[in-house]
DNA sequence: CAGTGAGCGAGCTTCCGCTTGACTT
């Protein structure tokens, strides 16, 4: 019988504030929205003004009838959803679907979750803010008035089950541009000269690189010439102080990118793992797009700072966010107890819990100081120098705590640290230059995690939709993360030393990726059509420029269906246009030519399972002509097959010998190229092509997965048939009722484990969460 | 993480943002 209820978003953040309350006031949850337009209808009737149709999802009926009840048994009820357009359009629909009382409903909001922000959020309720209401519903129709009216116009044009939207197509565009710019990357080459030279006591060799890169090579060779009688002075020395400052806290995204190139971690595994710590009580809430600290958090930092490293390495900064659109309705990722270095859970947990404290402190921190040191190497008769630069670091500062990472890092020059002693006019030695041809490099395929940088610079997604996103394009198979095989490439490098001029060609690997971000045949048929048809919903501004009127919505200065109706107006007739062109073929299709032995047209084209070649086309009139079709091969692709290559296709599946009187025969399946043989299937390695492999690698492939089944089984229980120990890809492990547990490195000789033994293995794993995944829908 | 193994003429599909679910016989 409490006579105040308090609804909040997140059940963590429920029970965090129920303790600052008292017994008067009972804090629930709404997990977030509890109304939403239907999943699987358009849900908007165009006719009457754009009026959304909410439904409760069947998930949330329960809550719903719980909070109603809850709410007629209080006297007050305080909706404390968070101050954002999102926070503020769920506390409408609570107040709606609670069927509240405007005498008995406040709105409360607060930014940090202490004691003192609560009780003073209560002192200074508001109403329900019904532009940003408002604006909140323009969003979310616009955003299914998009979704829903493009995808069909894919299921047509391209493939069923396809799918486009103002954020996840926008995503694909970047890749697809992306990769395009890569191919269309041509590399200019330069030579990078350096030189050795030895200073005056004989011993001591000062690096150097000439202020400018030569373009040919004969001026390459010009210019050693003109090095080999010449004196090399010392001509300047500078040095220059330098200062660093800290990156600001931890947003969503920038833990994402951080903890990705730190630790490894995949976004999706990021946020996992954030939960986890956030539902725990060790950090605060993981979904936000604010870099502000509380003035709590500010206070218990500076305490952390000066005890563990002196008065010396602390300042006091304040963030802000940059983003317009930022509401602040959360703060910066932070641990809630900053005086906690270390925590209670997995490793993985541990590891971002560290990396968010270091983060967080060091934020607090001095800037380092350092000292550049540049030294000009005067070459005589020309006016090009050789400059040496090295940094020494003077005072550390929060380096001591924490260093930011770079993507491209490794790909930069290696820097100098501390440069040898030299002065003014000293005349130095030269041991060797060396020019090196260098090449421009070309743009960087995205990383999950710089994709996500790449949209949250132009505004696209929030952060709780970074990780799903990347999800999706991936689920439809627009993109793919993998890796790519670098390809060698050649090189000069031309040297002076003594006096003899010496030219050698060396070769180096370029352009190899790991789990980067590519797009299929799929991704790019699908972007191309939609920046054909709409390049105004593809529009890299699009969100900002709608995001723009639905500010003037929140603001009160305009009607938030006068601002769909204007886009509506534009965007159906293009809807309509798109799929009523006629074509007589499928989108992104091409005829590769003719052939030889049918006579026949040969296509490829994005089939219903994805792309396919096709010799001949189906008849109108008779229905036995019919056309045969081929699956292209990974790495194919159909803006780039040939004619042979597609009609090499149509001889899988391939006999291609006999062994031990069996026939062998090659075709490609659903996990790529297999050799089928006595009934069973050997996958065919990469290196190796279904349309090429003997009867010799065919029987060795045989053999040694002979050879491996075989050492498959290394143990069974006669007494517990369903447990075994087998031997797998990545050493033995146990496999038990459909579950497979890891046996411990500990373990040497994995034969001899007991029944016994096998169970506290598995009783100790089940204690861990275990991540299910899900298996390849069939049929 | 731990083994799988097509098809291409009609059944269904889809958006973006909030938030964490977990049962009865």
């Amino acid at each position: 019988m409490q006579k105040n209820l308090v609804i909040v978003e997140s059940p963590a953040k429920a029970k965090t504030i129920e303790k600052f309350l008292g017994k008067n006031y009972k804090v629930m949850s709404s997990y977030g929205h509890i109304r939403d337009l239907k999943t699987n209808e358009f849900s908007i009737d165009l006719e009457h003004g754009y009026a959304p149709q909410y439904v409760i999802p069947a998930d949330k009926k329960k809550l719903v009838t719980e909070l109603k009840k809850e709410a007629k048994e209080s006297d007050q009820v305080w909706l404390a959803s968070d101050e954002d357009r999102e926070g503020e359009a769920i506390s409408w629909h609570l107040y709606e679907v609670l069927g509240l009382k405007p005498e008995n409903t406040k709105r409360i909001v607060f930014h940090e979750i202490t004691k003192n922000a609560i009780l003073h959020a209560i002192k200074t309720p508001r109403n329900i803010d019904i532009n940003l209401v408002n604006a909140q519903q323009a969003r979310r129709v616009l955003d299914r008035i998009v979704g829903f009216e493009l995808s069909p116009v894919l299921w047509r044009k391209v493939k069923p089950a396809l799918s486009a939207g103002r954020v996840q197509s926008v995503a694909v565009r970047l890749i697809v541009d992306r990769e395009r710019e890569i191919n269309d990357f041509v590399p200019e080459a330069t030579y990078r000269v350096t030189a050795n030279f030895l200073l005056p006591d004989g011993q001591t060799v000062l690096k150097a690189e000439l202020n400018h890169r030569l373009k040919k090579k004969e001026e390459v060779y010009a210019f050693l010439k003109s090095c080999e009688n010449v004196r090399f002075v010392i001509d300047d020395i500078v040095k220059k102080p330098v200062r660093k400052s800290p990156a600001p806290p931890f947003t969503t995204s920038t833990l994402q990118q951080e903890a990705a190139r730190k630790l490894g971690y995949s976004v999706s595994q990021t946020m996992m793992i954030a939960q986890r710590l956030y539902e725990s009580g060790f950090i605060t809430y993981m979904r936000t797009d604010s870099v502000n600290l509380s003035d709590l958090a500010l206070g218990t930092a500076k305490e952390a700072i000066l005890e563990t490293y002196g008065e010396r390495y602390y300042k006091f900064r304040q963030y802000h966010t940059k983003s317009k659109g930022a509401q602040e309705a959360h703060e910066a990722i932070r641990p809630t107890y900053i005086a906690h270095e270390k925590i209670e859970g997995s490793a993985q947990e541990r590891r971002l819990y560290e990396l968010i404290r270091r983060r967080t402190i060091a934020c607090q921190m001095a800037d380092a100081e350092l000292e550049r040191t540049t030294i000009s190497v005067a070459i005589d008769g020309r006016k090009e120098k050789f400059v040496a630069t090295g940094e020494v670091v003077t005072f550390d500062g929060f380096l001591q705590v924490y260093r930011e990472s770079y993507d491209d890092e490794g790909e930069k020059e290696q820097e100098n640290g501390l440069l040898p002693p030299v002065t003014k006019d000293e005349v130095l030695l030269r041991k060797d230059i060396v020019a090196t041809e260098r090449f421009t490099q070309r743009p960087p395929r995205y990383t999950e995690a710089s994709l996500v940088r790449r949209l949250e610079e132009l505004g696209i997604g929030r952060p709780s939709t970074y990780a799903p996103t990347i999800q999706t394009i991936q689920n439809r198979q627009y993109v793919v993360k993998g890796d790519k095989e670098g390809t060698e490439r050649a090189y000069d490098v031309i040297s002076l030393e003594e006096d003899v001029i010496k030219e050698i060609r060396k070769t180096e690997m370029v352009g190899a990726d790991r789990n980067k971000l590519m797009p299929t045949d799929i991704g790019i048929v699908v972007n191309d059509f939609l920046m054909e048809y709409f390049p105004g919903v593809m529009d890299y501004n699009f969100t900002a420029s709608v995001e723009k009127e639905f500010d003037s919505v929140a603001e009160g200065k305009m009607v938030w269906t006068d601002a769909i109706d204007k886009f509506y107006k534009m965007f159906h007739p293009i809807v309509e246009k798109a799929f009523a062109v006629r074509t007589e073929h499928k989108v992104g299709e091409r005829e590769l030519g003719i052939d030889p032995k049918s006579g026949e047209p040969v296509f490829v084209k994005i089939g219903r399972y994805g792309p396919v070649a096709q010799i001949g086309v189906a008849s109108q009139d008779d229905k036995s002509v019919k056309p045969r079709f081929a699956t292209l091969m990974k790495g194919q692709s159909i803006e780039t097959i040939t004619l042979e290559e597609a009609l090499r296709l149509f001889d899988l599946p391939r006999t291609v010998g006999e062994y031990n009187g069996k026939v062998m025969v090659a075709a490609i399946g659903r996990f790529g190229p297999f050799i089928r043989y006595d009934g069973k299937f050997i996958s065919i390695p990469k290196e190796m092509s279904p349309l090429t492999i003997t009867p010799g690698e065919a029987i060795k492939l045989i053999e040694e997965k002979r050879l491996k089944d075989e050492r498959r089984f290394v143990k069974k229980f006669d007494e517990e048939p369903e447990m075994e120990i087998l031997n797998g890809r990545f050493g033995p492990y146990i496999a038990y009722k459909g579950k497979n547990y890891r046996i411990p490195k500990t373990v040497v000789m994995p034969e001899k484990l007991t029944l016994e033994e096998c169970r506290t293995i598995i009783s100790g794993a089940e204690g861990k969460t275990d991540s299910k995944k899900k298996t390849v829908k069939k049929k």
